[in-house]
Formats: C-alpha cells, structure tokens, sequence
DNA sequence: ATCTTTGCGTAACGGTCGTTATGCTGATCG
DNA sequence: CGATCAGCATAACGACCGTTACGCAAAGAT
C-alpha cells in the first residue's frame, strides 16, 4: 500500500473551501482551480476526491448544514420551547456580515436548484430539517402552555421559514434599511401573533416572578392591537 | 443618412430575449449568444445597442418589470381595497409555470444583486415600488374601515412582501407539496390575522379566482417581433 | 531494497465565454 | 445615381472554464 490520508476529512477541506469562496465571490467565482487554491491543493488533488464540480457544490452545502446544525442543538435544549424558538430564528438572520455571507451561499443554492434536480434534492432536504426544527418547538411550546392548542404547528413552522427567508432576501439586496434589531422586531412580532400572549415565567412556573428586569434587548410590540406608533 | 430603426424598440426585442433566456435556462444559461439567437440577431446585433453582458441583464429586469407592472395597475382600481390587496398578491405567487418561470428569474437576480452594485441598486427599486403598492393598500384598507386603524401599514407591508418572497423560494426548491391554493391559504391567513375580521359590506369575495384569462392585450408591440421573442 | 499504490502537482485539451474587429448590405440623401 | 453610413452578420481574439492525461514523490508491503 501506499501512503494513506483520510478521505472524509480531505473531503471536508475541500468543501469548507468552496463555502468560502461562494460566501465572498458568489456562485460565478466558484471554481475548481480557486476552491482548490483556497484549500492550498491543486485542481489535481480536487479531482482525487470529487467526480465534478457540482459534487463539490453537493459537499459545500453539507458542510455549511453540518456546521450550523451544531450551534442549532444547542437551542433545542433550552427550557423554554418559546424561548428556544426565538432565539434559534435569531440565530438564523442575517444579522452580521458572516451571516450575510451564508444568506449569499444559501441564496446562490436557490438559484441553482431551480435546474439542477440534485441540487435541489439536497435543498429539500436542508428545508425540511430547518421546518421540522422550528415545527417542532412551537408543539413543545404547546406543551408547556405558550402556545394555543389549537394553532396548526406546521402551518406556523412555514409561515416562520417563509417570513425569515424573505427578510433574508430583503437584507441581500438592501432593501429598507433592514437592521439586525429590526429583522428581530419581525420574527417577535409574528411570533406573539400566531403563538399568544407570552407566559410571564419559563420552565418551572416560579410563582412570584414579577421583576420586570428584562436585558438590554429592544423588547417587541406586543400583539396587534397594541402594535401602534411605533417607530424605529 | 443609412436606414433607421427604433433604438427602444429593438433594446425591448433583447430585453424580452434575456428574460425568456434567464427564465427557461437560468442565469448561467444567460450568454449573449443565446440571447442574441432567441432575439432573432446575432451578438454583433446586440452588441450595437448594449455596452456589455450587465446592461442587458439590467435591461432585462426592466422590461420585467414594466409587463407586471401594468398587470398590477388594474387591481389598484378595485373598489375593496382589503380585496385588492388579496389580489395582488395571489397573482405574484408562483402558481403557474409562468409564474414559476418568472420566480427562477428575480431568484437569480436576488444572488446577482449580491455581488453587482448596479444589479443590487435595480432590485433594490424593484422592491421600493412592490412594497409600496401592498403598504398603500392596507391604508386604504384602513381609511375604508377593513383594517384596524393602528397597524403599522408599513410593517405588515413589508411582512407581506417578506412572506410572499419566502413561498417563492420554497415552492422553487419544490419544499413540501406547495400548491397554489395552498400558497394563497398562507396569504389570506397572514391577511386576516393582521387586518382582523372581515368587512361584510365590500364586494364579494371572489373565492380564490385565479384571473387567469387572457384578456386581449390593448396593442401588440408595434414593429417586426423577432422569432420566438416575447412571451407574456 | 524494491515494488506497488496513493497523493497530488503540472500541463494540456476542447469548449465556451464576453468582447472586439471587420466587412457586407441596403436604405437614405445630396 | 452614386456616396454614405446605420444595421447587422461573421469571425477572430484572448481569457478562462471543467475535465483529463501524465509523471513524480513518498509511504506501506514484501
């Protein structure tokens, strides 16, 4: 035998190259020869561990998933279902320019969906984790009594993925000046919509919880009959 | 002097010509070739009436523009302005293969905008105009007493606009099975939610028409139509 | 020590891209 | 009735693309 190098991890180089590279130049700037210069190796070493290009466009996307899944379960953990809900969504706005460039990554993914069926395979995929996620926080929430039983979780899970996606796309192209506060401001607003008024104590119901103690964060307007003036 | 020809006339001809491209093909299957060929010319054609690739893109987004433009004007002129607003929006979902087609065309511009100025500034316009048009509706919604007086219009606007953009990217990476009734469903929720109970008083509700009857277009695009050109 | 296999750099191939150069055609005007 | 010039086709250019071919270096196996 010759000498060995273990392929999953070279794989991995290779993809968080092409993230990289798609984050900062687009879908147009990825090419073999510059994903392999990032990943310091040749196209002669790309082409040891990918059939083609959009194999290496398959592995970046599964890689950005693998990364975000991480930071994404730690969310899943939190006491308070509702809690959780919020600030996963939080974390998935385009809220800095990191997190702009992966809006750009995923947003190059959509375009390309739309005529690569493998791609867009891979992308079904990503949506149906990414709902499940949110869907299934809002029947926890229903659970600890933050949520109305009657509300249809699924129907409230993709509202919430088409509002944040939408808001993403507005923050790319620069429409409004979509702040970090005010994309939050959307995603609470929507939220005490659909899931009620909030309950004033999490997990276990502490019954003289009354300091109103809140952090620094902007706290959203209430439901809509309360949603007047305001201005930001 | 040499023969003229009407220098709008035939930038309109490439403009139609990218937007049929873009659509069916996608943005990498954009070329001044193809474009020039669909036109009915050859790039040296093309080249006598855009300075490059970019102004035809651009080009081509506005004479997008300017087709749903006109078909937006008339649910203006309804006299229920809640029912107007429900209107509009149901004919900016991606609920036929047109539709779907014209999607795939602003999704590619949306990654485009990321990376060109000149393509981010047009989109950026684009959305101005869109947006206005639902914010303006829910006023007068409200002045004609089918929305409670203190919403913000401008929020609930620009969450439309945001919902709307999100179902787009979800039925083009075929996420769940997003039907149009069901797309319209997601619209009418958010509707009644945010603008409360409905007014009897107005005009029927139309049940979920799709208006989708071709009524004769007022005048053809006056000159010689290039080959296969233009398809509204 | 030698053979075999793997890892990977180098370089070339065929194709397509946006752009540019050039030349024909025919409508218009002195 | 030429002269002229806009309109457009043709073709070439240089750059870059994804992919393929090939060769060498090094590490495990014999």
């Amino acid at each position: 035998m010759a000498r060995q190098v273990d392929h999953n991890e070279r794989r991995k180089v290779f993809a968080a190259a092409a993230l990289q590279v798609i984050t900062h130049q687009g879908l147009e700037g990825l090419t073999v020869r510059e994903v392999a210069r990032v990943a310091g190796f040749t196209t002669g070493a790309l082409t040891h561990y990918f059939e083609s290009k959009d194999q290496v466009l398959i592995a970046a996307s599964e890689h950005a998933a693998e990364v975000v899944r991480v930071h994404m379960d730690e969310f899943a953990l939190k006491p308070c279902a509702r809690e959780a809900l919020r600030e996963l969504i939080f974390s998935a706005l385009p809220t800095s320019a990191l997190k702009r460039g992966r809006w750009r990554f995923w947003v190059a993914f959509w375009e390309r969906a739309a005529y690569s069926p493998e791609v867009g395979q891979v992308m079904r995929e990503r949506y149906r984790e990414w709902t499940s996620r949110l869907v299934t926080l809002i029947r926890r929430a229903q659970k600890e009594g933050d949520a109305p039983a009657d509300l249809d979780a699924d129907h409230a899970g993709r509202e919430l993925v088409a509002l944040v996606d939408g808001i993403g796309v507005q923050v790319l192209i620069g429409a409004g000046q979509f702040t970090g506060p005010k994309q939050r401001r959307y995603v609470d607003d929507l939220i005490d919509l659909r899931l009620g008024p909030r309950k004033t104590a999490c997990s276990a119901p502490t019954p003289a919880s009354e300091s109103k103690g809140r952090k620094a964060k902007a706290s959203p307007p209430r439901g809509r009959s309360a949603a007047g003036a305001v201005a930001q």
